[in-house]
DNA sequence: CTGTTAGCGCATTCAG
DNA sequence: CTGAATGCGCTAACAG
């Protein structure tokens, strides 16, 4: 039922090898042969068996990517980017949901290696010791993306999260903020949780306030948690007159919460967050965020992972993507 | 380097085809020797190839999946319906973006088969004839999720796009609407963009209303041309009173523009869309929208693949998912 | 420029 | 219950 190279070869009248050269591209083949191999190709409707070739040849020309949530648009855009330049380059990506679940990351981590995947893209999420063990079994270069390992072991492209949020606050406080809360992620999420609450603290500890534990909630970065953190700063007797959010979702959770109450963003609480999703521009007021360049990450990610496979030599196996703020109306003085 | 099922034997002095056996988990294995050869594995951190596997058994237990637009969530929400029945039924899943773009497509699809993939799934966008050709040289089942081909050749699972809008304009023309504007999407797209017209038209027709060509803009599915779409209403002599959008984002767009010009939704201008994404909740005033059940298109589809795949028979191989309108607060009925 | 020959790592008969 | 043998479809030396 299947035609093979070998069918291929018959019809054509040459060698099975001469058909692959064609296949491959091979240089070394007449013009005139070459063109009885494509046609026979053409009548036969041969298409080539990726999985033969891939035993034979040991590589599979294609790179494995795990996506923490597939929902997340923002892991969306990164894959946008290592698509692109994977094209680029003459590599399949094989995309592989993880659910944001741990267990299933090293489950899907497995199967792809199974696959024989030429070199693996880990995005986004926590990097454990698990990880780290999976990795060092897989004899295949690896790269994180939008993430980092704590010990900088793995060659790995994301922003300086600690830095974006700082920058974040710090536009706050040049408003003349002091009463400034956050919407944290996660403390266990060493990126988007921890390092975003390490740089809210360290900005308002640089400026002389007095961190207030009324001041942070931690949400799950969905819309809702976003809504529910700001009603718990709006109870406070003394509500803030600012507030970071870790993701732009759940800082538009918080606008509506204000605005709900019947209060105005930024006139009575400017609100700032760190993504800049397209979503960003889709609320009145629209909000300002710390931009991170997620196709960029994506496209660095798979660059750099191409140089690891060729085994190119790479000047810097971990890099930090610039992050910028982008002021749109969601920010404003505090009312006198 | 890589360790093979060879080596596994070797150490686990027993024969490949043992190996074999235990991996594969056939039952006719002496307990006693299951155990002597997992514990080789172990050991050596022996990982089956899947590669060799495949060519091996001529199955890959993996599908493809090709998805138009990975950024768009409806999408995601199906894909996250396809993999969790996948996981169920221990196929792994290939999952591939055509960036909405028909060459990608079609390129994507024979990467896909090429890859020799079990099955698949192809999502959303147009079907063409040249798809039609693409799906038939795959000697593998194929069946369409979230779309479907004109001559209801190919097995597939949608909702009924006509009904949808139909239902979303009687829900509007219900609150006393005569004046109804449609922002649609590209009338070349059959189900998102020509059926939710068709639905329109004939809700308008029934009702006895003249249509108006002022009254229909075709957008892009995106925000931006949702609010586009609707300043252009805005600017007409006599603006509509209620709008139908193709998609949530777009109507989002429309609120806003609503909005902009001084507005009110509902109290001025009403809005309705389909698709009852996460973003219908996430504006005020929240969005009513015509709910289709992407992760249950998923979902079903894949389970749908899985009977065709083990040459199950299948009683239904055209299957349309009920839609429902849930009704929120952007429609109110015309001021008087 | 082209053909011959070996495997790639594994599943699968077929014997035993 | 287990082992030996064969080949999946193709690439990659190696000759010529």
């Amino acid at each position: 039922m299947t035609v093979t190279i070998y069918d291929v070869a018959r019809e054509a009248g040459v060698s099975m090898a001469t058909v692959s050269r064609v296949v491959n591209n091979n240089p070394n083949v007449k013009p005139q042969t070459r063109k009885k191999v494509y046609e026979a190709i053409e009548r036969l409707g041969y298409r080539p068996n990726a999985v033969a070739r891939g035993l034979a040849s040991k590589k599979t020309t294609t790179v494995g990517v795990v996506i923490p949530d597939i929902s997340n648009s923002n892991f969306a855009e990164v894959a946008r980017g290592i698509e692109d330049i994977a094209n680029m380059y003459h590599y399949n990506i094989i995309l592989c949901n993880a659910d944001k679940r741990k267990d299933k990351e090293i489950r899907v981590i497995n199967t792809l290696l199974e696959k024989q995947v030429d070199g693996l893209l880990f995005m986004g999420g926590a990097v454990t010791e698990e990880h780290i063990q999976a990795f060092k079994t897989a004899n295949v270069p690896v790269v994180l993306c939008a993430t980092t390992d704590e010990d900088n072991k793995i060659p790995s492209v994301d922003i300086n999260h600690e830095e974006a949020a700082y920058d974040a606050v710090k536009t706050l406080l040049a408003q003349g903020h002091t009463d400034i809360a956050m919407i944290s992620g996660t403390l266990q999420d060493p990126s988007n949780g921890y390092a975003r609450y390490q740089g809210y603290k360290r900005a308002l500890e640089e400026a002389g306030i007095p961190e207030s534990e009324d001041f942070v909630r931690v949400g799950n970065y969905r819309y809702e948690s976003g809504v529910e953190a700001m009603n718990h700063f709006l109870s406070l007797d003394k509500h803030p007159t600012a507030v970071f959010s870790a993701t732009d979702e759940m800082a538009i959770g918080a606008i509506h919460a204000i605005q709900d109450k019947g209060l105005r963003v930024p006139e009575d609480i400017s609100v700032i967050s760190v993504d800049n999703s397209r979503m960003a521009s889709m609320v009145r007021p629209q909000l300002s965020a710390v931009a991170q360049p997620m196709y960029d990450i994506g496209a660095v990610s798979m660059r750099l992972l191409t140089k690891l496979m060729k085994k190119e030599p790479v000047e810097q196996a971990k890099v930090v993507l610039p992050h910028e703020v982008v002021s749109r109306q969601s920010v404003g003085a505090p009312k006198a």
